[in-house]
RNA sequence: GGCCCGUUCGUCUAGGGGUUAGGACGGCAGAUUUUCAUUCUGUUAACAGGGGUUCGAUUCCCCUACGGGCUACCA
C-alpha cells in the first residue's frame, strides 16, 4: 500500500461533497456517519454539502424515508447546502426527476463505442449464469461472453435498427475494456488496482427507462461538480467501473477523488450493520424512531432513547475516526477543525453501548441545570424553578440521560410509597423510629430550613446521643426518600422543605414499622 | 468459488524499524462519601501466524489464516 496517496487532496478545486442515499428505508447510524464525515470534510475545507436522492429503483421505494433522513440530519445539528429540501443551482436533486438527463449520456457512450444495446431477457442471462454455476464456474456478461449474447455487438446494424423500431425491450450495457489494469486512488486506502477482466458489462440504462445507480451517479456527480466522493466501503468494488465511466464520458480530468469509509459492523456475530438489525442488538440502530409503513415494525432511535444530538454525533464520529490526540469530547466546531480523511481508519468498527452511554453521560455533566430543564420535562409537583435547578444539580452525576432524573430522583417529585426492602432490613433498627422522631423535632425547631444548618444541629444531636452517621442517617434517608442511597441527605431535606419533611417522617415511621414488624 | 479491502488490549483506537506498545470505554482494586453516583488513584489486557528484508521488526515485503465487502436491468 502506498501511503503517499493518503496525503494528497486537491485544494485547487472547490470542495463539493454529496450524501446520496437511496430512499429504500430509514438510514441507520452508518449512513448518518457517512453524511457526517462528508459534512465535516466539506466544512473543514469551506465546501458545499449536498443531498441527492438516488431513487432510480422505483420498486424499492419506501415512502417517508427521505423526510426521515432530513429530520435526522437536522436533529443531529447540521444540514445540507443544497438538496431536495433546500434547492440549489443543480436542482432537481432527486434522480427520478432528472430522468431526462441520463439517456443522452448513455447514447453518447453508445456513439463512442463505449456502450451497446443488450436485448437479452433476464431469463436468458439467468440461464447462462445457472449453466455456469452447474459447472462450478463463474459467468458474467463481459468481454469473454458478450459475443454469444443478443446485443448490438453481435447483431447487424440493420437488425439493431429493426429491434429498436419494434420497441423491443433493451438495456444499455457498458463495454468494459478487455485487458487493462484499472487504478483507483483512494484517499483512505491508497492505490487499488483491479484488472478489467474482473469487471462485468454493467447495465447503465434499464429497460424501464431509468438509469442504474452507476450511470446516474457518475452523471450527477459530474454535473453537480462533486470534488470528493466519500462513501461506504461496499462501493469499493464498483469504483473501478466508475473510473472507467468517467474516462469514457471524457470527464477524467474532473473526476472526483474517492474515499471509501470502513463499515459499521454488527457487535454480535459478523457482518455489516444493517437496517434490518433494528432493535435486535440491544441498542438503537437508527437516529430517530421509525415505524415501517408496510410491516408496521417499530425501531427505536437515539433521539427518543434520550441521547443528546451532540453526544450522538461525537460518539458516531469516533467510530472510525480519531484525531490522534487524547481528546475525545468534541463539539461540532472542534470536529470540523480536527477532521481529516487520513485519520479515518481502514477497518470496520463495532458499536459499543457502554462507550455510547459514557459519551452521553459526559455531555449531561457539562450541561447546566437550566439547559437540562429545557430538555426534559420533570414532574415538578410544587417545586419552584430554583428548587428544580437544585434537584437537577444533585441528580446529574447519577444519570446518563436527562430523563433518568425522573426515576432516579422520584422522591423529589412525590412522597415515597415504598421503602427499599434491603435497606429497611439492614438499617432499620429498634431505635430508628426514635431517631427519626428526635430529628423531626430538631427540624421543627429549625429557624431557617437550610441544609448546612440542619446538618449542624443533626451533628449536635448525634454527639449528644453518641450516635454514628452509619446508624443515624439511613433511617432518616429511608423516611425522606424511601431509598438507601442518593445525594447528600440535608440537601434533599432543604429542597423538600420543613412541612414535607415532617410529613414524610411521620408517615415513614408508620409505614416502615408496619413492614418491619414481623422481624421484631 | 472469483475479485477487492482489512487484522494493535473484550470494544473504540494511538503509534510506527530500536517505545516500559500510549489513551478511552468496560472490568477489578483503592481513596473520598452516611449511602449511591460523581471525582481521583492504581490495575487488568493487545501488535493473528509463518517466512523474508534488516544489526534490529509490531511497524516494510511475501505467504497463510481469519474477518469483511462485492459478485443484479438493487443502491
Amino acid at each position: 500500500m502506498l501511503q503517499c496517496f493518503n496525503i494528497f487532496v486537491d485544494m485547487t478545486r472547490k470542495v463539493r461533497v454529496r450524501y446520496a442515499p437511496s430512499p429504500t428505508g430509514p438510514q441507520h447510524i452508518g449512513g448518518i456517519r457517512t453524511a457526517l464525515y462528508n459534512y465535516l470534510f466539506a466544512k473543514k475545507h469551506g465546501g458545499d454539502f449536498i443531498l441527492r436522492i438516488e431513487d432510480t429503483d422505483q420498486g424499492r421505494y419506501v415512502p417517508g424515508t427521505e423526510e426521515y433522513l432530513i429530520d435526522a440530519i437536522k436533529w443531529c445539528g447540521f444540514d445540507f447546502d443544497e438538496g431536495v429540501h433546500v434547492g440549489g443551482p443543480h436542482a432537481p436533486y432527486r434522480q427520478s426527476e432528472r430522468k431526462a438527463i441520463y439517456k443522452q449520456y448513455a447514447d453518447q457512450l453508445i456513439a463512442s463505442g463505449n456502450a451497446y444495446y443488450s436485448f437479452d431477457s433476464n431469463e436468458a442471462v439467468d440461464a447462462k449464469r445457472k449453466e455456469a454455476e452447474q459447472n462450478k464456474k463463474n459467468w458474467q456478461y463481459d468481454a469473454s461472453t458478450r459475443g454469444e449474447m443478443v446485443n448490438s455487438l453481435t447483431l447487424s446494424p440493420a437488425e439493431v435498427d429493426q429491434k429498436l423500431k419494434e420497441d423491443a425491450p433493451f438495456a444499455i450495457r457498458f463495454k468494459i475494456p478487455a485487458d487493462e489494469e484499472v487504478v483507483v486512488n483512494d484517499l483512505i486506502r491508497g492505490r487499488v488496482v483491479v484488472h478489467s477482466k474482473q469487471l462485468d458489462d454493467k447495465v447503465l440504462f434499464k429497460s424501464d427507462g431509468m438509469p442504474t445507480y452507476h450511470l446516474a451517479n457518475i452523471v450527477d456527480d459530474h454535473l453537480m461538480e462533486i470534488s470528493h466522493v466519500i462513501r461506504g466501503e461496499e462501493w469499493l468494488p464498483s469504483a473501478p467501473l466508475h473510473v472507467l465511466l468517467y474516462r469514457a464520458l471524457g470527464w477524467e480530468n474532473t473526476m472526483p477523488e474517492f474515499a471509501h469509509l470502513p463499515l459499521l459492523l454488527k457487535p454480535d456475530g459478523n457482518g455489516k450493520l444493517s437496517k434490518r438489525d433494528g432493535d435486535r442488538l440491544g441498542f438503537p440502530v437508527f437516529p430517530l424512531n421509525w415505524t415501517d409503513p408496510k410491516t408496521g415494525e417499530f425501531s427505536s432511535g437515539y433521539k427518543e432513547a434520550g441521547y443528546f444530538p451532540d453526544a450522538f454525533l461525537n460518539l458516531l464520529a469516533f467510530l472510525g475516526w480519531n484525531p490522534g490526540t487524547e481528546q475525545e469530547i468534541f463539539s461540532m466546531e472542534e470536529m470540523i477543525q480536527a477532521f481529516s480523511l487520513e485519520k479515518v481508519s481502514k477497518s470496520g468498527a463495532k458499536f459499543s453501548l457502554d462507550k455510547a452511554r459514557w459519551f452521553n453521560q459526559q455531555y449531561l455533566q457539562k450541561k447546566s441545570a437550566k439547559e437540562i430543564l429545557s430538555l426534559v420535562q420533570l414532574p415538578a409537583n410544587n417545586l419552584s424553578e430554583a428548587q428544580l435547578e437544585k434537584v437537577v444539580e444533585l441528580l446529574k452525576p447519577r444519570c446518563v440521560f436527562a430523563k433518568d432524573m425522573i426515576s432516579v430522583g422520584a422522591y423529589f417529585f412525590a412522597a415515597p410509597t415504598e421503602y427499599d426492602a434491603k435497606t429497611v432490613e439492614k438499617k432499620w433498627k429498634d431505635n430508628s423510629a426514635q431517631i427519626v422522631k428526635d430529628v423531626a423535632e430538631l427540624f421543627e425547631a429549625a429557624p431557617v430550613f437550610k441544609a448546612a444548618l440542619l446538618e449542624t444541629s443533626f451533628k449536635g444531636y448525634m454527639e449528644e446521643k453518641q450516635l454514628g452517621f452509619g446508624a443515624a442517617m439511613p433511617p432518616l434517608r429511608l423516611v425522606l426518600s424511601g431509598a438507601g442511597e442518593g445525594p447528600h441527605l440535608f440537601d434533599i431535606a432543604e429542597i423538600l422543605g420543613k412541612e414535607e419533611c415532617l410529613k414524610r417522617m411521620k408517615s415513614g415511621i408508620e409505614n416502615i414499622e408496619k413492614i418491619s414488624l414481623p422481624k421484631n
